[in-house]
DNA sequence: CGCGCGATTGAGTAATTTCAAATCTAGTGG
DNA sequence: CCACTAGATTTGAAATTACTCAATCGCGCG
C-alpha cells in the first residue's frame, strides 16, 4: 500500500524516497472489516482516510431514518466528514465501508504539519481537493440536470467498478431515488 | 476593492503590504453590466474571478434550454468554470452578472505563480478550495435529503443576500425546481 | 432445506412538471 | 401623472414522475 500512496503522490508532484518515507511515516495503516464505523454522527473527526483496498460510503440519516450517500470512497479516494474535520464540530455524517476496507489514516495535525514543511506537499493537496471540487460540481449538475436513469448510466459509465461491489439500494441513495424507482428505470417495459 | 481583496487573504495568512501589493498586481479590475458574460459555453478559460461587488452566476444550459444554476458568487466569492479551467478544455458553462457587477480577476498562470512563489499563498487557497468543497458537499446532502421548500429557506436563511438581488426564477433554477413550484411552495393555502 | 438479503413488481398516493393564461411591478417616454 | 411595456410572478388544470407500502421473487450460504 506504500506503493499506491507513493504513486498517488507523484502524480502530483516528485518525491524523493526519504521525502516519501518521512511523509509515509505520519500515516497509520488500519484494516477495517463490514459494519466498522470510521466516524459516526456526533463524533469529533480528527483523521482524513485515503483508500487502499475496499470501498467506503459516507452518508447522513435523515429525520426519517433514510441513508443519502455523500461520497464512495475506491481505492486512490481520500474520504472524511471534512465538515467536522475543519471546524471540529460534531460529525454529521456516518462513514464506514461497504464490505470490509484497508485505508491509510492521517489526522489533520499531521496533514497540516506536513502542508507547513513541504511546500510540495501543500501544492498537491490543494491539486487534490482542486479536482474533488470539480467532481463535486459535476455531481450537483447532474443532479439538477439529469434525470435518475442518465444519472445511474453516467455513475456506472464513470466508475464501473462500483457496480462490482456495491448493492444497487446503496446507488439508489446515492443518485437521490429509492431502491424502487432505480430497479424500474432498466426494465421500462411499457 | 483593495481593501476586501486584502481582508479575504489575511483572514487566512498574515501578510506585509509590499507581499500584498505584489499580490494585488497579478490582478485585474473589471467591471461588467447586466448580461455580460465572463464565460460562454465553448470558451477556453483561462481566468478566476474573485468578485468584488454584485452578484455572479454559473450555469449550464441543458439539451431542453433550461438553465440550471451552479453557483450564485456574492462579494468576497471566487467563481470560474473550474473543469474548464484545470484542464484546459472548452467550457461547459455560463457566467455572467446578475446585475452589473465588479470583479478582480486573475490568470490561472498568475495564481499557480503566486502559489509556487509564496508558500502562505498556495497555503491560503488550500484552506479556501477545502471550505468551498465542505460547502458543495452540504449542496449535495440538502439536494439529497430536503424538499424543495426546506432548500429555499435554508438557502435564504444561509445568503439572506441572494434575496434583495436575484429573481426567484433563477434561484428556482439554483434549486433545482421549476419556477411554478417555488412560487407555490409559500402558499400552501389548502 | 430454509434463512436473510437484495431486487423486483403492483397499486394507490403524493409531489412536480408542463403549458397556458392571468396578474403584478418597476421603469420609460409622452 | 398616466399609459405602456418587459420581465417576473402567480394561478389553474392536466399529465407525468416518483414515492410509499406491501408482497413476491431470486439466490447464495450455513
Amino acid at each position: 500500500m506504500k506503493k499506491l500512496l507513493r504513486e498517488h503522490f507523484e502524480k502530483i508532484i516528485a518525491l524523493t524516497d526519504s521525502e516519501f518515507d518521512y511523509i509515509y511515516d505520519h500515516f497509520v495503516f488500519k484494516k477495517i472489516i463490514k459494519h466498522q464505523f470510521l466516524i459516526q454522527q456526533g463524533d469529533r473527526v480528527h483523521n482524513e482516510y485515503f483508500v487502499v483496498k475496499g470501498c467506503l460510503k459516507s452518508y447522513m440519516i435523515d429525520s426519517d431514518d433514510k441513508a443519502h450517500i455523500l461520497q464512495f470512497a475506491l481505492p486512490d479516494w481520500w474520504v472524511s466528514d471534512y465538515q467536522a474535520l475543519n471546524n471540529g464540530s460534531p460529525s454529521t455524517l456516518y462513514l464506514d465501508s461497504v464490505d470490509g476496507a484497508e485505508i491509510l489514516s492521517i489526522t489533520m495535525e499531521n496533514k497540516d504539519k506536513l502542508c507547513a514543511e513541504m511546500h510540495k506537499v501543500e501544492h498537491f493537496f490543494r491539486k487534490k481537493t482542486n479536482w474533488g471540487y470539480v467532481a463535486l460540481q459535476q455531481r450537483i449538475l447532474s443532479l439538477l440536470n439529469s434525470n435518475a436513469k442518465d444519472r445511474y448510466e453516467q455513475l456506472l459509465k464513470q466508475y464501473p467498478a462500483l457496480f462490482k461491489t456495491v448493492p444497487k439500494q446503496l446507488l439508489a441513495s446515492y443518485l437521490g431515488v429509492t431502491r424502487e424507482t432505480l430497479s424500474r428505470l432498466y426494465t421500462p417495459a411499457k
